[in-house]
DNA sequence: GCATGATCATGC
DNA sequence: GCATGATCATGC
Protein backbone atom coordinates (compact mmCIF):
# COMPACT_ATOMS: atom_id res chain seq x y z
CA UNK A 1 0.00 0.00 0.00
CA UNK A 2 2.72 2.40 1.02
CA UNK A 3 4.88 1.31 -1.88
CA UNK A 4 2.11 1.90 -4.34
CA UNK A 5 1.86 5.53 -3.37
CA UNK A 6 5.57 5.95 -4.09
CA UNK A 7 5.25 5.46 -7.82
CA UNK A 8 2.73 5.84 -10.57
CA UNK A 9 2.12 2.49 -12.17
CA UNK A 10 0.67 4.09 -15.27
CA UNK A 11 3.87 6.03 -16.00
CA UNK A 12 7.01 4.48 -17.43
CA UNK A 13 9.37 7.06 -15.99
CA UNK A 14 7.90 6.66 -12.56
CA UNK A 15 8.10 2.85 -12.71
CA UNK A 16 11.75 2.95 -13.81
CA UNK A 17 12.56 5.49 -11.12
CA UNK A 18 11.07 3.21 -8.50
CA UNK A 19 12.91 0.17 -9.88
CA UNK A 20 16.18 2.10 -9.71
CA UNK A 21 15.94 2.36 -5.93
CA UNK A 22 17.26 -1.20 -6.04
CA UNK A 23 20.26 -0.48 -8.27
CA UNK A 24 23.43 -1.67 -6.55
CA UNK A 25 21.35 -2.96 -3.66
CA UNK A 26 19.67 -6.14 -2.57
CA UNK A 27 16.09 -6.51 -1.37
CA UNK A 28 17.20 -7.16 2.20
CA UNK A 29 19.39 -4.05 2.12
CA UNK A 30 16.48 -1.86 1.06
CA UNK A 31 13.93 -3.62 3.26
CA UNK A 32 15.81 -4.82 6.35
CA UNK A 33 12.57 -5.60 8.16
CA UNK A 34 10.88 -7.96 5.76
CA UNK A 35 12.81 -10.90 7.15
CA UNK A 36 13.77 -13.87 5.06
CA UNK A 37 11.30 -15.60 2.89
CA UNK A 38 12.28 -19.17 2.93
CA UNK A 39 12.50 -21.37 -0.09
CA UNK A 40 9.63 -20.61 -2.36
CA UNK A 41 9.28 -17.52 -4.43
CA UNK A 42 11.89 -16.46 -6.89
CA UNK A 43 13.47 -13.08 -6.56
CA UNK A 44 11.09 -11.82 -9.23
CA UNK A 45 8.09 -12.54 -7.02
CA UNK A 46 9.71 -10.88 -4.03
CA UNK A 47 10.43 -7.75 -6.07
CA UNK A 48 6.90 -7.60 -7.40
CA UNK A 49 5.33 -8.08 -4.00
CA UNK A 50 7.68 -6.23 -1.68
CA UNK A 51 9.11 -3.48 -3.84
CA UNK A 52 6.29 -2.78 -6.27
CA UNK A 53 3.50 -3.89 -3.95
CA UNK A 54 2.06 -5.66 -6.93
CA UNK A 55 0.54 -9.10 -6.91
CA UNK A 56 1.82 -11.44 -9.57
CA UNK A 57 -0.83 -12.72 -11.91
CA UNK A 58 -0.90 -14.94 -14.89
CA UNK A 59 -2.83 -12.63 -17.15
CA UNK A 60 -1.95 -12.27 -20.78
CA UNK A 61 -1.37 -8.54 -20.24
CA UNK A 62 1.98 -7.07 -19.18
CA UNK A 63 2.51 -6.58 -15.43
CA UNK A 64 1.81 -2.86 -15.68
CA UNK A 65 -0.93 -2.79 -18.31
CA UNK A 66 -1.50 0.96 -18.46
CA UNK A 67 2.19 1.62 -19.03
CA UNK A 68 2.65 -1.49 -21.15
CA UNK A 69 5.59 -2.69 -19.09
CA UNK A 70 6.49 -6.30 -18.30
CA UNK A 71 8.82 -6.65 -15.28
CA UNK A 72 11.50 -9.35 -15.33
CA UNK A 73 14.27 -10.18 -12.88
CA UNK A 74 17.05 -12.35 -14.24
CA UNK A 75 20.42 -13.53 -12.92
CA UNK A 76 23.93 -12.90 -14.24
CA UNK A 77 26.99 -14.81 -13.12
CA UNK A 78 30.72 -14.23 -13.17
CA UNK A 79 32.75 -16.88 -14.94
CA UNK A 80 36.15 -18.03 -13.74
CA UNK A 81 37.73 -15.88 -16.48
CA UNK A 82 36.04 -12.81 -15.01
CA UNK A 83 33.42 -12.32 -17.69
CA UNK A 84 29.91 -11.48 -16.59
CA UNK A 85 27.26 -13.37 -18.52
CA UNK A 86 23.63 -14.38 -18.28
CA UNK A 87 23.18 -17.29 -15.89
CA UNK A 88 20.14 -18.74 -17.58
CA UNK A 89 17.51 -18.14 -20.21
CA UNK A 90 14.79 -15.65 -19.30
CA UNK A 91 11.53 -17.54 -19.12
CA UNK A 92 8.50 -15.61 -20.36
CA UNK A 93 4.89 -16.70 -20.62
CA UNK A 94 3.69 -20.28 -21.05
CA UNK A 95 2.50 -21.11 -24.53
CA UNK A 96 -1.09 -22.22 -24.81
CA UNK A 97 -0.74 -24.30 -27.98
CA UNK A 98 -4.48 -24.44 -28.59
CA UNK A 99 -4.83 -20.66 -28.65
CA UNK A 100 -1.42 -19.62 -29.93
CA UNK A 101 -1.84 -21.51 -33.19
CA UNK A 102 -4.34 -19.00 -34.50
CA UNK A 103 -2.36 -15.85 -33.69
CA UNK A 104 -0.11 -13.66 -35.80
CA UNK A 105 3.17 -12.31 -34.42
CA UNK A 106 1.46 -9.03 -33.52
CA UNK A 107 -1.36 -10.77 -31.67
CA UNK A 108 0.77 -13.57 -30.22
CA UNK A 109 0.94 -13.97 -26.47
CA UNK A 110 4.69 -13.39 -26.66
CA UNK A 111 4.38 -9.99 -28.27
CA UNK A 112 1.26 -8.90 -26.39
CA UNK A 113 2.92 -9.49 -23.04
CA UNK A 114 6.63 -8.90 -23.63
CA UNK A 115 7.06 -6.20 -26.22
CA UNK A 116 8.47 -3.73 -23.69
CA UNK A 117 10.46 -5.13 -20.80
CA UNK A 118 11.75 -3.69 -17.57
CA UNK A 119 14.83 -5.84 -17.01
CA UNK A 120 16.43 -6.13 -13.59
CA UNK A 121 19.65 -8.15 -13.79
CA UNK A 122 21.06 -9.31 -10.48
CA UNK A 123 24.38 -10.92 -9.75
CA UNK A 124 23.89 -14.54 -8.74
CA UNK A 125 26.21 -15.90 -6.10
CA UNK A 126 26.08 -19.40 -4.77
CA UNK A 127 25.09 -19.54 -1.12
CA UNK A 128 23.23 -16.24 -1.05
CA UNK A 129 19.49 -16.08 -0.57
CA UNK A 130 17.57 -14.45 -3.41
CA UNK A 131 16.84 -11.37 -1.34
CA UNK A 132 20.56 -10.94 -0.63
CA UNK A 133 21.66 -10.74 -4.26
CA UNK A 134 22.21 -7.27 -5.62
CA UNK A 135 20.91 -5.67 -8.77
CA UNK A 136 23.57 -4.62 -11.26
CA UNK A 137 21.65 -3.58 -14.35
CA UNK A 138 18.18 -2.05 -14.36
CA UNK A 139 16.81 -0.82 -17.66
CA UNK A 140 14.02 -0.87 -20.16
CA UNK A 141 14.42 -3.10 -23.20
CA UNK A 142 12.61 -2.12 -26.35
CA UNK A 143 13.52 -4.73 -28.99
CA UNK A 144 15.60 -3.03 -31.72
CA UNK A 145 14.35 -3.52 -35.27
CA UNK A 146 17.39 -5.53 -36.35
CA UNK A 147 16.94 -7.99 -33.48
CA UNK A 148 13.23 -8.17 -34.09
CA UNK A 149 13.78 -9.49 -37.58
CA UNK A 150 15.48 -12.56 -36.14
CA UNK A 151 12.98 -12.89 -33.32
CA UNK A 152 10.13 -12.93 -35.84
CA UNK A 153 11.93 -15.65 -37.81
CA UNK A 154 12.24 -17.59 -34.56
CA UNK A 155 8.59 -17.07 -33.74
CA UNK A 156 7.59 -18.32 -37.18
CA UNK A 157 9.59 -21.51 -36.66
CA UNK A 158 7.90 -22.11 -33.31
CA UNK A 159 4.42 -21.29 -34.53
CA UNK A 160 4.78 -23.54 -37.57
CA UNK A 161 5.39 -26.55 -35.36
CA UNK A 162 2.44 -25.57 -33.20
CA UNK A 163 0.11 -25.14 -36.19
CA UNK A 164 1.29 -28.43 -37.69
CA UNK A 165 0.48 -30.26 -34.45
CA UNK A 166 4.16 -30.90 -33.87
CA UNK A 167 4.58 -28.99 -30.62
CA UNK A 168 5.91 -32.24 -29.12
CA UNK A 169 9.02 -31.81 -31.30
CA UNK A 170 9.76 -28.21 -30.26
CA UNK A 171 13.35 -27.72 -29.16
CA UNK A 172 15.46 -24.80 -28.01
CA UNK A 173 17.87 -25.73 -30.79
CA UNK A 174 15.24 -24.75 -33.37
CA UNK A 175 15.77 -21.04 -32.92
CA UNK A 176 18.33 -18.30 -32.31
CA UNK A 177 17.14 -15.59 -29.89
CA UNK A 178 13.57 -16.52 -28.95
CA UNK A 179 13.19 -20.04 -27.62
CA UNK A 180 10.43 -22.38 -26.58
CA UNK A 181 11.89 -23.83 -23.38
CA UNK A 182 10.49 -26.56 -21.18
CA UNK A 183 8.47 -25.31 -18.28
CA UNK A 184 7.13 -27.47 -15.48
CA UNK A 185 8.29 -29.72 -12.75
CA UNK A 186 9.76 -32.56 -14.76
CA UNK A 187 10.22 -33.25 -18.42
CA UNK A 188 7.15 -35.03 -19.67
CA UNK A 189 5.28 -34.50 -16.44
CA UNK A 190 3.25 -31.54 -17.62
CA UNK A 191 1.57 -32.14 -20.90
CA UNK A 192 -0.74 -29.83 -22.79
CA UNK A 193 -3.22 -30.25 -25.58
CA UNK A 194 -2.10 -29.20 -29.02
CA UNK A 195 -3.56 -26.86 -31.63
CA UNK A 196 -4.31 -29.80 -33.88
CA UNK A 197 -7.03 -31.84 -32.24
CA UNK A 198 -5.73 -35.39 -32.61
CA UNK A 199 -2.02 -34.58 -32.13
CA UNK A 200 -0.36 -36.15 -29.08
CA UNK A 201 -0.20 -33.99 -25.98
CA UNK A 202 3.05 -32.06 -25.83
CA UNK A 203 5.47 -31.03 -23.09
CA UNK A 204 4.48 -27.67 -21.65
CA UNK A 205 6.73 -24.90 -22.91
CA UNK A 206 7.19 -21.19 -22.42
CA UNK A 207 8.63 -18.50 -24.64
CA UNK A 208 12.10 -17.53 -23.49
CA UNK A 209 14.92 -15.20 -24.39
CA UNK A 210 17.99 -17.34 -24.87
CA UNK A 211 21.14 -16.64 -22.87
CA UNK A 212 23.01 -15.64 -25.99
CA UNK A 213 20.54 -12.81 -26.52
CA UNK A 214 20.65 -11.76 -22.87
CA UNK A 215 24.44 -11.55 -23.17
CA UNK A 216 23.93 -9.14 -26.01
CA UNK A 217 21.72 -7.02 -23.73
CA UNK A 218 24.30 -7.19 -20.92
CA UNK A 219 27.09 -6.02 -23.23
CA UNK A 220 24.90 -3.25 -24.57
CA UNK A 221 24.08 -2.17 -21.03
CA UNK A 222 27.65 -2.05 -19.79
CA UNK A 223 28.83 -0.13 -22.83
CA UNK A 224 26.02 2.37 -22.45
CA UNK A 225 26.35 2.55 -18.71
CA UNK A 226 26.11 6.34 -18.68
CA UNK A 227 22.56 6.17 -19.94
CA UNK A 228 21.62 2.68 -18.85
CA UNK A 229 21.74 2.02 -15.16
CA UNK A 230 24.54 -0.30 -14.30
CA UNK A 231 26.15 -0.79 -10.94
CA UNK A 232 29.44 -2.63 -10.84
CA UNK A 233 32.59 -1.68 -9.00
CA UNK A 234 34.77 0.66 -11.04
CA UNK A 235 37.72 -1.60 -11.65
CA UNK A 236 35.50 -4.42 -12.75
CA UNK A 237 33.43 -2.13 -14.93
CA UNK A 238 36.56 -0.87 -16.66
CA UNK A 239 37.74 -4.41 -17.37
CA UNK A 240 34.39 -5.47 -18.70
CA UNK A 241 34.08 -2.40 -20.89
CA UNK A 242 37.41 -3.15 -22.53
CA UNK A 243 36.32 -6.68 -23.28
CA UNK A 244 32.91 -5.59 -24.42
CA UNK A 245 33.98 -2.95 -26.87
CA UNK A 246 35.36 -5.51 -29.24
CA UNK A 247 32.37 -7.77 -28.79
CA UNK A 248 30.04 -4.90 -29.57
CA UNK A 249 31.87 -4.03 -32.74
CA UNK A 250 31.73 -7.63 -33.86
CA UNK A 251 28.15 -8.12 -32.89
CA UNK A 252 26.95 -4.98 -34.60
CA UNK A 253 28.71 -6.13 -37.75
CA UNK A 254 27.14 -9.51 -37.23
CA UNK A 255 23.67 -8.06 -36.90
CA UNK A 256 24.24 -6.04 -40.03
CA UNK A 257 25.29 -9.06 -42.01
CA UNK A 258 22.53 -11.21 -40.58
CA UNK A 259 20.14 -8.55 -41.77
CA UNK A 260 21.58 -8.38 -45.23
CA UNK A 261 19.37 -11.24 -46.32
CA UNK A 262 16.50 -10.66 -48.65
CA UNK A 263 12.81 -10.60 -47.91
CA UNK A 264 11.40 -14.08 -47.61
CA UNK A 265 14.84 -15.53 -46.95
CA UNK A 266 15.67 -16.72 -43.46
CA UNK A 267 19.01 -16.33 -41.73
CA UNK A 268 19.67 -20.00 -42.38
CA UNK A 269 18.81 -19.78 -46.09
CA UNK A 270 21.18 -16.85 -46.40
CA UNK A 271 24.06 -18.76 -44.82
CA UNK A 272 23.48 -21.88 -46.88
CA UNK A 273 23.31 -19.80 -50.04
CA UNK A 274 26.79 -18.49 -49.27
CA UNK A 275 28.09 -22.06 -49.52
CA UNK A 276 26.09 -23.33 -52.48
CA UNK A 277 28.36 -21.84 -55.21
CA UNK A 278 31.22 -23.92 -53.80
CA UNK A 279 29.46 -27.29 -53.71
CA UNK A 280 31.56 -30.03 -55.33
CA UNK A 281 34.57 -27.73 -55.52
CA UNK A 282 37.89 -28.69 -54.00
CA UNK A 283 39.49 -26.45 -51.41
CA UNK A 284 42.07 -25.27 -53.91
CA UNK A 285 39.31 -24.37 -56.37
CA UNK A 286 37.46 -22.58 -53.57
CA UNK A 287 40.54 -20.55 -52.73
CA UNK A 288 41.01 -19.66 -56.39
CA UNK A 289 37.35 -18.62 -56.74
CA UNK A 290 37.59 -16.40 -53.69
CA UNK A 291 41.04 -15.15 -54.61
CA UNK A 292 42.62 -15.73 -51.22
CA UNK A 293 44.98 -18.36 -49.98
CA UNK A 294 44.96 -19.59 -46.43
CA UNK A 295 47.16 -21.92 -44.51
CA UNK A 296 45.95 -25.49 -44.75
CA UNK A 297 48.56 -27.12 -42.56
CA UNK A 298 46.57 -27.08 -39.32
CA UNK A 299 44.13 -29.77 -38.38
CA UNK A 300 41.32 -27.28 -38.55
CA UNK A 301 41.91 -26.32 -42.19
CA UNK A 302 38.33 -27.24 -43.14
CA UNK A 303 37.13 -24.79 -40.52
CA UNK A 304 39.39 -22.16 -42.10
CA UNK A 305 37.88 -22.84 -45.50
CA UNK A 306 34.39 -22.43 -44.06
CA UNK A 307 35.45 -19.10 -42.54
CA UNK A 308 36.86 -18.06 -45.90
CA UNK A 309 33.51 -18.76 -47.58
CA UNK A 310 31.69 -16.84 -44.86
CA UNK A 311 34.22 -14.02 -45.29
CA UNK A 312 35.10 -14.04 -41.61
CA UNK A 313 38.64 -13.09 -40.72
CA UNK A 314 38.67 -13.78 -37.00
CA UNK A 315 38.81 -17.23 -35.52
CA UNK A 316 35.56 -16.77 -33.70
CA UNK A 317 32.65 -16.22 -36.00
CA UNK A 318 30.84 -13.32 -34.39
CA UNK A 319 27.86 -13.69 -36.64
CA UNK A 320 27.33 -17.20 -35.39
CA UNK A 321 28.33 -16.54 -31.84
CA UNK A 322 25.68 -13.89 -31.53
CA UNK A 323 23.15 -16.20 -33.10
CA UNK A 324 24.29 -19.09 -30.90
CA UNK A 325 25.10 -21.22 -33.93
CA UNK A 326 27.94 -23.71 -33.67
CA UNK A 327 29.92 -24.31 -36.86
CA UNK A 328 31.39 -27.79 -37.20
CA UNK A 329 33.16 -29.37 -40.13
CA UNK A 330 32.95 -33.05 -40.98
CA UNK A 331 35.48 -34.76 -43.17
CA UNK A 332 34.56 -37.95 -45.01
CA UNK A 333 37.12 -40.32 -46.46
CA UNK A 334 37.56 -40.76 -50.18
CA UNK A 335 35.13 -43.68 -50.13
CA UNK A 336 32.59 -41.80 -48.02
CA UNK A 337 33.51 -43.34 -44.68
CA UNK A 338 33.55 -41.28 -41.50
CA UNK A 339 36.64 -41.86 -39.38
CA UNK A 340 36.41 -39.39 -36.56
CA UNK A 341 34.16 -38.46 -33.69
CA UNK A 342 33.56 -34.76 -33.08
CA UNK A 343 35.28 -32.89 -30.27
CA UNK A 344 34.07 -29.86 -28.38
CA UNK A 345 35.59 -27.61 -25.75
CA UNK A 346 37.63 -28.86 -22.87
CA UNK A 347 35.58 -29.61 -19.78
CA UNK A 348 36.01 -26.75 -17.34
CA UNK A 349 36.29 -28.68 -14.06
CA UNK A 350 35.68 -25.60 -11.91
CA UNK A 351 32.55 -24.55 -13.80
CA UNK A 352 30.86 -27.92 -14.29
CA UNK A 353 30.68 -28.64 -10.57
CA UNK A 354 28.84 -25.35 -10.13
CA UNK A 355 26.26 -26.37 -12.72
CA UNK A 356 23.45 -27.44 -10.44
CA UNK A 357 20.73 -27.46 -13.04
CA UNK A 358 20.95 -29.36 -16.33
CA UNK A 359 19.21 -26.66 -18.33
CA UNK A 360 21.78 -24.10 -17.15
CA UNK A 361 24.81 -26.25 -17.90
CA UNK A 362 27.42 -25.61 -20.56
CA UNK A 363 26.68 -28.92 -22.24
CA UNK A 364 22.96 -28.17 -22.41
CA UNK A 365 23.75 -24.85 -24.08
CA UNK A 366 25.77 -26.77 -26.67
CA UNK A 367 23.27 -29.51 -27.42
CA UNK A 368 20.36 -27.07 -27.57
CA UNK A 369 22.22 -24.84 -30.05
CA UNK A 370 21.68 -24.68 -33.76
CA UNK A 371 24.54 -26.36 -35.58
CA UNK A 372 25.87 -25.64 -39.02
CA UNK A 373 27.55 -28.75 -40.38
CA UNK A 374 29.93 -28.24 -43.28
CA UNK A 375 30.72 -31.58 -44.90
CA UNK A 376 33.87 -32.21 -46.94
CA UNK A 377 34.94 -35.39 -48.64
CA UNK A 378 38.54 -36.25 -49.37
CA UNK A 379 39.33 -36.14 -53.06
CA UNK A 380 42.52 -36.54 -55.05
CA UNK A 381 45.83 -35.43 -53.54
CA UNK A 382 44.48 -34.51 -50.16
CA UNK A 383 42.26 -31.95 -51.81
CA UNK A 384 38.91 -32.23 -50.06
CA UNK A 385 35.69 -31.32 -51.83
CA UNK A 386 32.81 -29.40 -50.28
CA UNK A 387 29.91 -31.82 -50.31
CA UNK A 388 27.04 -30.28 -48.42
CA UNK A 389 26.11 -27.76 -45.74
CA UNK A 390 23.12 -28.04 -43.45
CA UNK A 391 21.67 -26.71 -40.21
CA UNK A 392 20.76 -29.12 -37.47
CA UNK A 393 19.27 -29.07 -34.00
CA UNK A 394 19.37 -32.05 -31.67
CA UNK A 395 15.93 -33.71 -31.51
CA UNK A 396 14.38 -33.37 -28.07
CA UNK A 397 14.15 -37.15 -27.91
CA UNK A 398 17.96 -37.18 -27.50
CA UNK A 399 18.03 -34.76 -24.59
CA UNK A 400 17.55 -37.42 -21.92
CA UNK A 401 20.60 -39.37 -23.10
CA UNK A 402 22.60 -36.13 -23.23
CA UNK A 403 21.52 -35.27 -19.72
CA UNK A 404 22.62 -38.70 -18.50
CA UNK A 405 26.03 -38.10 -20.08
CA UNK A 406 26.43 -34.66 -18.48
CA UNK A 407 25.21 -35.92 -15.13
CA UNK A 408 27.58 -38.87 -15.12
CA UNK A 409 30.53 -36.70 -16.15
CA UNK A 410 29.71 -34.03 -13.60
CA UNK A 411 29.28 -36.55 -10.76
CA UNK A 412 32.64 -38.12 -11.53
CA UNK A 413 34.38 -34.74 -11.55
CA UNK A 414 32.71 -33.83 -8.25
CA UNK A 415 34.03 -37.12 -6.83
CA UNK A 416 37.49 -36.50 -8.29
CA UNK A 417 37.21 -39.63 -10.43
CA UNK A 418 38.88 -38.86 -13.76
CA UNK A 419 39.41 -42.46 -14.84
CA UNK A 420 35.94 -43.77 -15.57
CA UNK A 421 34.24 -41.29 -17.85
CA UNK A 422 31.59 -42.60 -20.24
CA UNK A 423 32.97 -44.23 -23.37
CA UNK A 424 31.31 -44.10 -26.75
CA UNK A 425 29.98 -47.59 -26.15
CA UNK A 426 28.30 -46.48 -22.94
CA UNK A 427 26.25 -43.55 -24.24
CA UNK A 428 24.41 -43.31 -27.54
CA UNK A 429 25.40 -39.73 -28.18
CA UNK A 430 28.53 -38.61 -26.42
CA UNK A 431 31.70 -39.70 -24.71
CA UNK A 432 34.60 -38.07 -22.84
CA UNK A 433 38.13 -38.16 -24.20
CA UNK A 434 41.44 -36.43 -23.56
CA UNK A 435 42.37 -33.22 -25.31
CA UNK A 436 45.57 -31.43 -24.52
CA UNK A 437 48.96 -30.45 -25.77
CA UNK A 438 50.16 -33.90 -24.73
CA UNK A 439 49.51 -36.38 -21.97
CA UNK A 440 51.35 -34.17 -19.48
CA UNK A 441 49.12 -31.19 -20.14
CA UNK A 442 47.34 -30.79 -16.80
CA UNK A 443 44.89 -28.42 -15.17
CA UNK A 444 43.67 -28.01 -11.63
CA UNK A 445 40.34 -29.39 -10.43
CA UNK A 446 38.24 -28.08 -7.55
CA UNK A 447 40.17 -30.19 -5.03
CA UNK A 448 43.42 -28.57 -6.12
CA UNK A 449 44.59 -31.77 -7.79
CA UNK A 450 46.23 -31.54 -11.20
CA UNK A 451 44.24 -33.52 -13.76
CA UNK A 452 44.53 -34.46 -17.39
CA UNK A 453 42.54 -32.30 -19.78
CA UNK A 454 39.44 -33.96 -21.17
CA UNK A 455 36.77 -32.69 -23.51
CA UNK A 456 33.21 -33.34 -24.65
CA UNK A 457 32.66 -35.42 -27.78
CA UNK A 458 29.86 -36.52 -30.08
CA UNK A 459 30.20 -40.20 -30.93
CA UNK A 460 31.18 -41.15 -34.44
CA UNK A 461 28.03 -43.24 -34.75
CA UNK A 462 25.88 -40.32 -33.71
CA UNK A 463 27.44 -38.10 -36.39
CA UNK A 464 26.76 -40.90 -38.88
CA UNK A 465 23.08 -40.91 -37.97
CA UNK A 466 22.91 -37.12 -38.36
CA UNK A 467 24.50 -37.40 -41.81
CA UNK A 468 22.07 -40.11 -42.86
CA UNK A 469 19.09 -38.10 -41.68
CA UNK A 470 20.31 -35.26 -43.86
CA UNK A 471 20.67 -37.23 -47.04
CA UNK A 472 24.38 -38.01 -46.82
CA UNK A 473 24.91 -41.72 -47.07
CA UNK A 474 28.19 -43.08 -45.88
CA UNK A 475 29.71 -46.46 -46.52
C1' DG B 1 37.33 -51.35 -38.65
C1' DC B 2 36.73 -49.14 -34.60
C1' DA B 3 37.43 -47.06 -30.11
C1' DT B 4 40.25 -44.29 -27.64
C1' DG B 5 44.57 -42.23 -26.21
C1' DA B 6 47.74 -38.67 -28.00
C1' DT B 7 48.90 -34.68 -30.32
C1' DC B 8 49.04 -30.40 -33.79
C1' DA B 9 48.94 -25.56 -35.84
C1' DT B 10 46.76 -21.49 -34.97
C1' DG B 11 45.12 -17.13 -33.12
C1' DC B 12 44.15 -14.28 -29.41
C1' DG C 1 50.45 -19.55 -22.72
C1' DC C 2 46.67 -21.91 -23.74
C1' DA C 3 42.15 -23.12 -25.50
C1' DT C 4 40.29 -24.50 -29.84
C1' DG C 5 38.91 -27.08 -33.91
C1' DA C 6 40.60 -30.86 -35.25
C1' DT C 7 43.34 -35.29 -36.96
C1' DC C 8 46.96 -38.74 -36.02
C1' DA C 9 48.38 -43.16 -34.06
C1' DT C 10 47.90 -47.34 -31.72
C1' DG C 11 46.01 -51.62 -30.16
C1' DC C 12 42.47 -54.81 -30.09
Amino acid sequence: MIAESRYDKTDRNSILGHALLLLGKSISELYPNIGTHSGKGSLGQIVEEKHFDYHPNSLSQPDFPEAGVELKCTPMKTLSNGNTVSKERLVLNIINYEKEGSTSFETSSFWQKNKFLLLMFYLYEQGLKPEEMFFSIIRYWDFPQEDLKIIIDDWNIIIKKIRDGKADTLSEGDTLFLGACMKGSAAGAELRKQFVKNAPEAQQRAYSLKSIYLNHIIVDSILNSTVINVSLDKKKKFEIIRKCEKIREESSNAIKSINEYKEGETFEDAIINKFVPYYNKSISEIQAMIGRNISLSAKDFAYSVARLILDVKTKKIAEFEKAGVILKTIQLENNGRLKESMSFKNINYLEIIKENVWEDSYWYSVISSRFLFVVFQKGENKNPILKKVFFWGMPVSDYVESQRYWNDTRNKIVDGDFSHFLKSTENNISHVRPKGKNSNDLTEDANGTMQRKYCYWFNRRYILSILENNGIFTE
